[in-house]
RNA sequence: GCCAACGUUGCACAGCUGGUAGUGCUCCUGAUUUGUAAUCAGGUGGUCGGGAGUUCAAAUCUCUCCGUUGGCUCCA
């Protein structure tokens, strides 16, 4: 006999050789997708043959999801090598909501796909053992010698001719650790979602696999959760509500990735220029404008041009140098050449809007008076990003920022660092954005992506790091995230689908400073140099917006509503008083529409609805004998006979608190 | 940039294995003057992403370029 002790204390007697899954389906019931032995996650046939302590992985737990998750890789790939006996396997990974796994094999297609998703429903049910084979080096490598993914796979995990486990479940055999559930049986509720390619080992230059993507769950109703979050979500999404509410338009005419702010969306982008303004009023900044191009030479000063060339368009050379550059036989890898070393120059369309702040500091002498000095533009920056990148609103190669340089002594850092940190908490705090984390992005291992020296690094860590520390919320230091400049806490934004958003950024600075050679005249007559804080709350205004269409469903809160609201009128006996209604709102600044037209009224709120004013009023020969309006809000729910007067005044409360509920129609009425 | 899929009127979509395009909404014109999610009837609108090729004939097949989507890689 054996003694096994469960974490609640309790101790199991049994006999050797009897199998965890057994003790476990004693001691917990049903559920249980793996063990863990003295601390090991192992299977559930893992015979016990002396004490220990003994656990349960269950089905529904984060570990249970990844061995679920996990096997469900494996019986995909023994699906798709059933069908497809010419694909390799390579890996199989589980990941948030399911799994993939890496084929190298021919394309496939949808039909392809549902395919595989019969068999795999198919093996399910043959309920084939899944079960753990211990190997040596020698056999594993006859095993799967024509598969040189997992070759390399040993090559590269095992020791010199050390061993390896194996899982076979019916024909097919895969390399894995484990853990993973007894039988197919246990994968029930998994879809599979899409395919696409990867390469092996992340590598662009290696063999191009075929990626198919799955999502798998405990239960059916934690599956169909996931598939309803994902419909919703794509009914949410900016390129289409863009498109439907008329926020912006993309055009292949102009250019990928370049944003046309349509009139109703640049009423958003415009009101939330003006939110911040007011900020910045408060904040002491200065308004300051700059062109969008600026000599490359610039950029050689601060490191734009030679850190980030791939990512930027390309210069832009003057006619008459370019012709006689062409004339003396340059080709296009001399001319590059010339403009890296400096030999000729030309003009960059602006990657950054700090060096043309930082001129303008360098414009003048400065005391320590002066500062903190803080200068804010809204400034559009371009980045050559990669054509596959593009995507609506939120990843583009032309955006603007809203962007601020602050000029500070190192005393003012910590104190110039929470002013920005709070604009960004006013900013997400007023639009409701909660579900945020905070990254301190540090520098990483590699040098050649940094510029200056590791001291000025270290202070500008330590700032940030305490600036981030002095917030009380919880935030991650990750290396590698830093700018090629500075260290930089960023706000990361999760939206539904759980997918992360970089949208505000606070940097600290040494460097820059220092390549620019600024300085101000100390309270001791020497010359010190400043140091400087980059800082963007929204991060860029086309991210930010669409970002906030999705936050909100494009149902904006009635200070950022395109149109605020819709007059419509019963019939044409009313249009007279529809269109006093609106001049008097036009008059409170407030943003109004009127539909006279000879359509139904349920006609008009149908087609009304689409628009997604903050409310519609209502206006027919009560309303109009009555001076009153009723008022419909995005819900449906209505209240008739308000006095106009009553109504002004509450929409304009509404609106000048940025209120984000929709307040004028209460039940109560 | 890489791989795959896709690209038909302002929007959403039909058009099977090749025979010069259809529907709904929008829009316009009539009729209707309407009380909270579609009044009726008529009409406009497309050289089927661009270019080239195969064919008697191409939206439909091939090539190429552009763009979109999903991933991969990247993001100051």
């Amino acid at each position: 006999m054996v003694e096994v002790s469960l974490p609640n204390g309790t101790i199991h007697e049994i006999a050797a050789g009897v199998s965890a899954g057994d003790v476990i389906k004693d001691a917990f019931g049903r559920g249980a997708v793996a063990a863990i032995i003295n601390g090991e996650p192992c299977d559930l046939s893992t015979p016990i043959e002396e004490s220990c302590t003994l656990d349960q992985i269950h089905s529904e737990s984060d570990e249970g999801l990844h061995v679920l998750r996990h096997s469900c890789a494996h019986l995909l790939a023994q699906a798709v090598t059933q069908l497809h006996p010419e694909a390799k396997p390579t890996i199989g990974p589980p990941i948030e909501h399911g799994f993939y796994y890496d084929f190298e094999m021919g394309p496939l297609g949808e039909e392809d796909l549902r395919e595989i998703e019969k068999k795999m429903k198919y093996i399910v049910k043959q309920n084939l053992q899944i079960s753990r084979e211990e190997h040596d080096s020698e056999s594993l490598r006859q095993m799967f010698a024509d598969n040189q993914f997992k070759i390399e796979i040993m090559d590269d995990k095992l020791d010199d001719g050390a061993g390896s486990s194996v899982y076979r479940q019916g024909e097919f055999v895969d390399l894995c650790r484990g853990p993973h559930v007894p039988s197919t049986s246990y994968l029930r509720h998994f879809k599979l979602t899409s395919t696409s390619t990867a390469f092996w080992r992340a590598d662009s230059n290696r063999e191009h696999l075929v990626r198919i993507y799955g999502m798998c769950y405990a239960t059916k109703e934690d599956l169909q959760a996931r598939e309803t979050l994902l419909r919703e979500a794509a009914l949410r999404d900016h390129r289409k509500l863009g498109k439907d509410l008329q926020l912006f338009h993309i055009d292949e005419m102009v250019g990928q990735g370049l944003v046309l702010w349509t009139p109703r969306g640049s009423v958003v982008r415009q009101e939330l220029q003006n939110f911040i303004g007011e900020h910045l009023r408060r904040q002491g900044y200065s308004q300051v404008f700059t062109p969008h191009i600026g000599k490359l030479d610039l950029y050689r000063t601060s490191g734009h041009f030679p850190y980030y060339q791939d990512s930027q368009y390309p210069p832009l050379v003057e006619r008459d140098l370019m012709a006689k550059l062409a004339d003396d036989g340059c080709s296009c890898s001399e001319l590059s050449n010339l403009m890296e070393e400096g030999e000729i120059d030309g003009y960059l369309l602006k990657p950054m809007n700090c060096p043309h702040h930082i001129r303008i500091y360098s414009s003048q002498p400065h005391s320590y008076r002066d500062l903190p000095l803080r200068f804010a533009e809204f400034g559009t920056v371009y980045r050559w990003e990669q054509s596959g990148e593009i995507s609506g609103m939120t990843r583009v190669r032309g955006f603007t920022q809203d962007d601020a340089h602050l000029f500070v002594t190192e005393d003012q850092i910590a104190e110039e660092v929470l002013g920005c940190i709070e604009l960004v908490q006013v900013i997400f705090g007023v639009l409701g954005m909660d579900d945020y984390r905070v990254r301190v992005g540090l520098r990483g291992e590699d040098s050649s992506k940094y510029v200056g020296q590791s001291e000025k690094w270290d202070k500008a860590e330590e700032a940030c790091r305490s600036a981030a520390a002095s917030l009380g919320v919880p935030f991650t230091e990750e290396e590698g995230e830093a700018a090629f400049y500075g260290p930089k806490i960023d706000f990361v934004v999760r939206d539904v689908l759980g997918r992360e958003w970089q949208l505000g950024t606070v940097q600290v600075d040494y460097n820059l400073p220092e390549r620019f050679d600024l300085e101000y005249a100390g309270a001791d007559g020497e010359k010190h140099r400043p140091v400087m804080i980059h800082r963007a709350p929204f991060g860029s205004m086309e991210r930010f917006c669409g970002v906030l269409i999705e936050h909100f469903a494009g149902k904006f809160p009635t200070w950022l509503s395109p149109t605020q609201i819709h007059i419509l009128t019963i019939s044409e006996k009313h249009i007279d008083y529809a269109n006093e209604v609106s001049e008097e709102l036009k008059v409170l600044g407030v943003r109004v529409e009127v539909d006279d037209s000879d359509n139904t009224i349920g006609k008009k709120i149908r087609t009304h609805r689409k628009m997604q004013p903050s409310y519609m009023l209502v206006l027919g020969d009560e309303e109009a004998s009555s001076r009153t309006v009723s008022i419909r809000n995005r819900a449906g729910d209505q209240v008739q006979g308000v006095p106009l007067d009553n109504f002004m005044a509450n929409l304009l409360a509404e609106i000048s608190t940025r209120s984000s509920e929709q307040k004028l129609v209460s039940k109560l009425d």
